[in-house]
RNA sequence: GGGCCGGUAGCUCAGUUGGUUAGAGCACACCCUUGAUAAGGGUGGGGUCGAAAGUUCGAGUCUUUCUCGGCCCA
């Protein structure tokens, strides 16, 4: 039969891919070979790629964001390895903070455990081991992805050396003198003595009292507001003597009355949101009124007013402040701020130079720092305060609401919120603010709107609270003096305690003796020791501290970050702040931020609306290829999309490249061969070989271009256009005769295998980043040897396969040849012919077309079996296909009306 | 509720400083091939560029409003 007399292309490379099996066998190849090992090993001494990892918190298994995190920090690093540099992956893990401590005292709570009857380092030693268990569960998922990275040595922050070095970080601002302790309010229990974070709060039905009081007017810029007051309305009658300001917005209507009715408020002028003129008026019971003035909100700025009980010695300005949280859904429109009582209170008097102080103690009795009420319990106050106010005539009208409010999830009991002491890192005293501000300047940021997104959140933060009330994390490293109450600032002490918790981790600090950290110097007896613990975005803002400087395999800064855009506020923010702190400057050259992974209709993947895919269940289905392909086709810039229609379509791509790898490997029968692409004789080649050097070359200038942006999707789409539109439906489509029919020796046969070998080449290199898997297989597949195809680097294609002209004329011919397909498919469809070998071609072109076309055979670009061109001054382009005349070659195929040249039979 | 970002064929993406009839691949339809065969080739259909208004000789691109979605904050 002729078939043996032809070359059918022959390969080991199946084509179905079974990524879901095969990929596994991969990874132990990896794991066998030591791969991470090997990469450091080949690339010693090379300019370093450092991409630092954000650390996951270790706790539940990995989502799709983790994964997209992952896979596109793998894609990245892979890059910059082929790229010729010593590109280096150290994975880490978030482990302190109140998510484990949660987990751990849930578990409590189901074998009706008491968290306060165990003892603190027993607690978090099951702390520890959680966040340990998770690490592993994190770090198979991720392997599994194909992301490649110093996996024995990973770093944590729970590490002892981590734990070490944040309290040496934090020496660093103790000693600056930027570290200082504050007043911010929390959630907290007078019962339990406790702070309480949201989730350990219940929300219940609980009665207040209310009231409507007066603020009188000191100044005003409206001048009808002389001798007026303001009226607020609060369901916490308690925190007025706390009370430092009065928030309205500028964006409402407000209205001047004047009161008619008997009362202490007889002819008081007051001033109200005019949308709530009606419920005030009902509820205040006040008959008969006028109004004075309306007024514009943004009128009230400068605004300044005496406290209600100014004659009880309260005698400070009440500055009337612009505030966004301010509405008309109750109240008065303007609202009462204690900075020491409400998260809102506080930011808005910080933001305004008003810093709260401790007003309440932990037993919820007021300190002395409230006149006429010092000692007295806060949920006792209320009867006090409404009193007071009348006696001032200052209570418009007093009652009870019973609303949702915040209890102890323990206890039950009621909480409020109180202005605790906490430690603070300026941004004004050493200029944080600013070196921050430059360091953002001097950043690169994929994609640029990054810079402006973190610039505005660095331009507006308040001081970095760094304490929290909790257990989970690293000890605040600070002792008072008892008598001065002065903070012990001292290298010694704090590199000792830094020195202990590198032998045996920050445990200790609360069991053994304060005087084991104070050394000899200080007695242990003069100073208090601090129970908080590092609020665990420090504790994270500081991996570059103990992981980029310590090990000597990284530097110092990273070469990127790369995490989500979330991170805009967490940790790219804490690490600037941080490094910015302690050593003046960023600690990364760039930044890379992802958008969030959401569902094919552009929603954020929900339990409730059932649209989350886990990475596990794509793995099974489709293989980590896949999900890969996924990553370095969407525009991570924006957020990503992804279902099970998306995947398909890339499975689909997926094969496509594949069957590409398979023909180029069953024409080679497997036998790769490197071609010298410096010695490849250019002038033996036909054009059109020429011209597909020319199409890899510049490809290749595509490729770096991109990867230099980072610009993966646009990236994968030249590569995969490569493959499907020039590769398969163009260059293999035309040669396959040349390689089926021709003799193994022929000269054009031996350009086309030469071209296949590059092309083979090149394809493995540029997709080994993305494809990780597959490339393997099919390196492991030419390659009996124990390399993997990640050791290898970027080709470097020679300028004489550069060719603009070539490229300019072909594209010419192409032009020709989709006319020509047009003239083909014509007949097809009239049934005339069926394969294009069955048509023959009269091509008419203008005879500026004649340099061009004289020395293209057209059947062989067309894969006709015969065209022939005529050339005429200023003729129309026109293409006309006949049915082939004579017989058909077994061999070839071709239609030939005498015998075939190639095949006489 | 506020700040920021985004909405171009069924899908993933292009679309320079406003300038011909808005492009590509995939998917889809039809046809061919049966020597890449659970493959390959050809041809074709498909978009009021989220909506409306405005600026302009001209708007996917600029302005405003609205709408939907995402992140962060409250």
């Amino acid at each position: 039969m002729s078939k043996s007399q032809i070359n059918l292309p022959k390969t080991a490379f199946s084509m179905k891919a079974n990524l879901p099996v095969r990929e596994p066998e991969i990874l132990e190849f990896w794991k066998k070979i030591d791969l991470y090992k090997e990469l450091r090993r080949s690339s010693k001494g090379k300019e370093k790629f450092v991409l630092h990892d954000g650390p996951p918190y270790a706790n539940g298994n990995i989502h799709m964001g983790t994964a997209l995190n992952k896979i596109l920090k793998d894609i990245i690093v892979k890059f910059h390895q082929m790229d010729g540099k010593d590109s280096i992956y150290v994975p880490g893990w978030d482990c302190h903070g109140l998510p484990i401590e949660w987990k751990i005292e849930e578990q409590y709570k189901k074998n009706k455990k008491n968290k306060n009857e165990v003892p603190i380092v027993e607690f978090r030693k099951e702390c520890r081991s959680f966040a340990e268990k998770w690490i592993e569960v994190h770090k198979s998922q991720f392997k599994r992805l194909g992301v490649v990275g110093d996996w024995e040595n990973y770093y944590s922050t729970m590490s002892f050396d981590a734990e070490a070095q944040i309290v040496r970080e934090l020496g660093k601002f103790l000693k600056e003198g930027s570290l200082y302790k504050g007043f911010k309010p929390v959630l907290w229990s007078t019962v339990e003595k406790t702070a309480l974070a949201d989730a350990e709060v219940e929300y219940h039905d609980h009665k207040s009292d209310t009231i409507y009081t007066s603020f009188p007017v000191k100044f005003s810029n409206i001048k009808e507001l002389a001798g007026s007051e303001i009226i607020i309305w609060t369901t916490t009658p308690w925190t007025i003597p706390a009370n430092k300001a009065l928030a309205y917005n500028e964006g409402l209507d407000y209205i001047l009355i004047q009161i008619d009715n008997d009362g202490d408020f007889k002819n008081k002028k007051i001033v109200i949101a005019q949308a709530l003129l009606n419920s005030v008026v009902q509820e205040c019971s006040i008959k008969n009124f006028k109004e004075i003035k309306k007024f514009k909100g943004k009128e009230l700025k400068d605004t300044i007013c005496y406290h209600p009980f100014l004659d009880l010695g309260f005698d400070y300005d009440i500055p009337m402040l612009q505030a966004r949280f301010v509405t008309t859904e109750q109240g008065t429109g303007i609202v009462h701020c204690a900075p020491s009582h409400g998260p809102d209170d506080f930011n808005l008097c910080l933001n305004n130079g008003i810093k709260a102080i401790e007003t309440v103690d932990d037993d919820g009795k007021y300190t002395k720092n409230v006149k006429l009420f010092d000692g007295i319990h806060i949920f006792k106050a209320n009867p006090i305060v409404i009193e007071k106010l009348k006696e001032q005539k200052k209570l418009l009208f007093n009652g009870e609401l019973i609303h949702s409010y915040p209890h102890s999830w323990r206890s039950k009991a009621p909480l409020v919120h109180r202005a605790t002491p906490q430690w603070f890192i300026s941004m004004e005293s050493h200029e944080l603010r600013d070196k921050a501000l430059k360091a953002i300047d001097e950043t690169t940021f994929y994609p640029s709107k990054g810079k402006e997104r973190l610039k505005s959140m660095i331009e507006t933060r308040p001081d970095w609270c760094v304490s929290r009330q909790r257990v989970w994390g690293v000890p605040l490293p600070i002792f008072i003096n008892k008598a001065t109450k002065e903070i012990l600032v001292d290298d010694e002490v704090n590199e000792n305690i830094a020195n202990i918790y590198e032998m045996e981790g920050s445990d200790c600090w609360f069991s053994d003796n304060p005087q084991r950290f104070l050394g000899s110097k200080y007695k242990a007896a003069d100073y208090e020791k601090m129970t908080d613990i590092v609020e665990v975005w420090f504790d994270s803002g500081s991996t570059h501290s103990f992981v980029l400087e310590k090990r000597n395999d990284l530097k110092w800064p990273a070469s990127m970050y790369l995490e989500g855009s979330d991170q805009h506020r967490g940790w790219f923010h804490s690490s600037l702040l941080e490094s910015c702190g302690t050593r003046g400057r960023a600690p990364f050259d760039s930044i890379l931020s992802h958008g969030f992974v959401v569902d094919g209709k552009g929603l954020k993947m929900s339990k409730s609306l059932g649209n989350v895919i886990a990475p596990e269940d794509i793995l099974k289905k489709y293989g980590a290829d896949i999900l890969r392909i996924w990553v370095a086709s969407s525009n991570y810039a924006e957020d990503l999309r992804i279902d099970y229609s998306i995947l398909d379509q890339h499975a689909e791509s997926y094969r496509k490249i594949r069957n590409t790898f398979r023909y180029l490997l069953g024409n080679i029968n497997d036998r790769f061969e490197e071609i010298n692409l410096n010695k490849v004789n250019l002038k033996d080649l036909p054009e059109l070989e020429l011209f597909m050097l020319h199409k890899i070359y510049s490809l290749n200038h595509n490729f770096e271009k991109y990867f230099k942006n980072y610009d993966f999707h646009n990236l994968y789409k030249e590569l995969l256009n490569f493959c499907t539109v020039d590769l398969s439906a163009f260059y293999f489509d035309i040669r396959k005769d040349t390689l089926y029919c021709d003799p193994i020796n022929s000269k054009k046969r031996k350009s086309t295998i030469i071209l296949l070998n590059i092309i083979l080449n090149s394809l493995l290199k540029w997709f080994a980043p993305i494809l990780s898997f597959t490339t393997e297989e099919i390196y492991r597949l030419l390659f009996d040897s124990k390399k993997s195809v990640h050791l290898e680097k970027f080709i470097n294609f020679p300028q004489n396969f550069y060719n603009p002209k070539l490229n300019e004329k072909w594209l010419e011919l192409i032009k020709i040849r989709n006319i020509c397909n047009i003239s083909i498919e014509e007949k097809r469809a009239s049934k005339e012919i069926g394969s294009s070998l069955e048509a023959e071609l009269e091509i008419k072109l203008d005879n500026k077309f004649l340099e061009a076309t004289k020395d293209i055979d057209f059947a062989e670009l067309c894969i006709t079996s015969k065209a022939e061109i005529s050339y005429e001054k200023n003729a129309e382009l026109n293409v006309k296909t006949f049915k082939a005349k004579g017989s058909k070659c077994p061999v070839c195929w071709k239609i030939n009306e005498g015998p075939c040249i190639r095949h006489p039979q």
